[in-house]
DNA sequence: GTGAAAGCGCTAACAG
DNA sequence: CTGTTAGCGCTTTCAC
């Protein structure tokens, strides 16, 4: 017997059929709001239901129906608290289309998201919400099963594929123009491992801002978004002869790091040093100082994501939502109306 | 059509079999290894497969085994990095028994769960793990389900349940006591709102190192367990005429939330208020200072989540794992063996 | 070793 | 309005 088999016989549709004294269809026309059955059976069908604990099985429905009702949803990680909040998102906004949400976390690890993808596909998911950069072979997978796929997590169009994302560069470029508008003019970056061709989206941004400012650009630390890589990224950084007075971390994670090592190193935030990080999780409203930080916006990018992936052809393109300056206390005093001061 | 019917036909067991040149059976019983098959077959079977890149459907699989394969994991709150991490970590102890977990959170919404777990009965899963103190609604209905149900983050015996929790008295008694011996006498706490009959185990751990020690009960901050609430709790502590020289947080999150305040008050941590912390998650590492906290035993718990959940008849009782003392600087200066200094 | 056939629980025409 | 019936894709006896 397989593990799943319980003993206790379920309560199927016949059952209910037959307490109710109709047919199969019957149940299934109440249940589902098709076709037009009349008030009473409809009443006795409903009383049978509940006194026998009915519950229908979803995944015979799946098969005969074709749909699943099943969104999967594959997160980098899911120890990133972003992530966390991000999933909790869109979650609630696949609820409300009476879809429920597959969550899995690769945890950084490619074999594992692979695997992750294949199992999804046999389940049939109706869609799949694939998290960052997807080697090829993510790609050309769901592409082979027809499953509707979208990206998040990405900062520009991919040829050919439909993704949603913050506007990294603007958000970047923002948080960075801020740091001038302190008065800053040697401001450092920390971000991940360089892309193989091209700029990443966030130092692109950093970088505009630095150069309509005239300003040249500050040491740059790279290392794993995670809070372990914010703090080496820092060390790195500071390590050096010539040292920034303000930091644009890529992830609020790696902000918190960079946090840590300034604080070993004995040097003061906002004080010495400023800093601003990117996403916007709750974790930044706690952290010693507050951190300033450019926030996504998580539930609109949530709603799109699920409208795109339940759509019968989503155009492919990449879907751009606004990251906004969000002002604490980690890049310095600030008049009421939120001019930096210094 | 419905949403999730994808035009492309899909390649079913039947296309391989007729490839194949064989019944399909026999593709089943290659696939499953039951029954026996000659090599001969079995690798033309294996090459029909991939051959047309065919992907089993486990929907009719579950529907004619009655097995899912799917274990429900209903998180408290996926905000909560610690149950990020804790929900990976059960996801691999699933992945290595070949079982996939359908994570869910309720956010602290009731209704919420109660409608995850319906979602999760109908989709026949083999097995729920519910964390927290799952209303009795809940457990009736899963109950009924005839669903094996196996209750986390719980921290005693629930008669006729199945549990797995850390042993929280015994890690909030020693975490106290090592404030204790760092010369501490007046130590508050900072915990959920009040059981309804019976003490929580925490509150019960750090009255009796009180205790132990001939040391009168500190002040006690009620909040949730967030952020949010470790900071109102503090607040409120703080806010008396006499104040704790040391503070025992029961979560992560809410420690976070205490060093802000103490930061706000003026208060440096370890050198006016020392503190240590529940749970052990991430976050503890890099905040400042970083947090010495009681670590739960999250990889053993996972292990035996699944395990239990797995077993044909769960024996009920509580399955208790340690929690330890992970020192770091909250606390104050530790001699290089451990022992506190001061 | 391999195949035929009877379901698993539900939906969706199509008749009546 | 309601019932009959033919699958959905897979597993699993039971013959051959």
């Amino acid at each position: 017997m397989p593990v799943g088999a319980h003993g206790g016989k379920r309560v199927t549709r016949a059952d209910v059929a037959q307490l109710a004294g109709v047919s199969t269809a019957v149940v299934s026309y109440v249940l589902n709001d098709t076709g037009s059955v009349s008030a009473a059976t409809r009443q006795r069908v409903r009383e049978a239901i509940d006194m026998l604990g009915y519950q229908p099985n979803v995944n015979a429905r799946a098969l005969a129906t074709g749909s699943s009702r099943l969104i999967g949803f594959i997160v980098p990680g899911l120890s990133n608290p972003f992530f966390g909040e991000f999933a909790v998102a869109v979650e609630a906004a696949a609820a409300a289309r009476g879809y429920s949400l597959l969550i899995t976390s690769a945890e950084g690890d490619e074999e594992v998201e692979r695997r992750h993808i294949q199992n999804l596909i046999e389940r049939r998911v109706d869609g799949l919400l694939v998290g960052g950069d997807a080697g090829h072979a993510v790609v050309a997978l769901t592409a082979a099963s027809g499953i509707r796929t979208v990206l998040f997590n990405v900062f520009d169009e991919r040829p050919g594929l439909v993704t949603v994302g913050p506007d990294a560069a603007e958000g970047a470029r923002a948080a960075t123009s801020h740091l001038i508008a302190h008065g800053h003019t040697e401001i450092g970056l920390v971000i991940g491992a360089p892309e193989t061709g091209g700029m990443e989206a966030r130092e692109a941004g950093w970088l505009r801002a630095l150069g309509d400012a005239g300003l040249a650009p500050g040491p740059i630390g790279r290392a794993e978004f995670d809070r372990a890589g914010g703090y080496s990224a820092a060390r790195q950084i500071f390590a050096a002869e010539r040292r920034p007075t303000a930091l644009f971390a890529s992830s609020d994670l790696q902000a918190v790091g960079a946090l840590a090592a300034l604080h070993e190193l004995g040097l003061r935030v906002p004080q010495d040093v400023s800093i601003v990080s990117f996403d916007g999780s709750e974790e930044t409203e706690y952290s010693i100082p507050a951190l300033t930080t450019v926030r996504q916006s998580v539930a609109e990018m949530s709603a799109k994501l699920i409208e795109l992936v339940l759509m019968p052809e989503p155009p492919s393109g990449h879907h751009s939502f606004p990251a906004r300056l969000v002002l604490r206390a980690s890049c310095g005093e600030h008049a009421a109306d939120g001019t930096p001061l210094r």
